[in-house]
DNA sequence: TTTGACTTGACAATATTTGTCAAATTTAGA
DNA sequence: TCTAAATTTGACAAATATTGTCAAGTCAAA
């Protein structure tokens, strides 16, 4: 449905989904499979999404599901550097890596 | 020691340290207390060090553990997106999102 | 208060990562 | 080439980390 704003994290990006859909995180879990606790812990960041959940949300919220990985992706990143220092060079490193096709 | 070149790879940069100092693969394990295996895998870029043995290797080989870290972290980085499609637009959303001090 | 929606925490079940070991391969020197 | 040392590889076990389940908890609206 509508567009998602990628600066969000993934778990307000879903939150919001269901809300504009007026469902209930119990509906909503239900419809995914999984335990409403999960679907909690993800919509408040406190639990990662495994990757396949990503499908089962683009498709339940009719929302693009390349947007949706990109704003999952980006959350692993942050995840994985947020108590690091020299952030923006580590990324930038990275990006050199991968613009030259190195592992 | 010397200082590494930053797009290197963890692997490459810490067989390079090891070349440049004379020493064999087996002496290199034997001061990390890692069996040499692992530590050809490593070299190999077949397996991620753990973090705790930057610390050792930059020790070990009298280089900074900082410049290290980066390289280990942009490593890592890379290997999580290598698979993916719009990894440039994910590093930045990731940017974005450390720079407004988000999750 | 009761009810329904959501959250939290403990812990069990799974999955992933790491270590160990032996065998295979490669390399260097006689 | 032959040999021995150096390195690599792969199978599996051990250790860690992630995920799922469930019961108890909080919170807000009636």
């Amino acid at each position: 449905m509508s567009s998602q704003k990628m600066e969000n994290s993934f778990g307000e990006t879903i939150r919001k989904l269901r809300e504009e859909n007026n469902l209930f995180l119990r509906e909503v879990s239900a419809q995914l499979e999984i335990d409403a606790s999960i679907l909690s812990k993800i919509e408040n960041n406190n639990r990662i999404a495994k990757k396949e959940l990503i499908k089962k949300f683009s498709t339940l919220f009719n929302t693009d599901y390349n947007e949706l990985l990109i704003i999952w992706l980006s959350d692993k990143i942050v995840n994985e550097l947020k108590d690091e220092k020299n952030i923006k060079k580590v990324l930038k490193i990275a990006e050199q890596k991968i613009n030259n096709g190195k592992k």
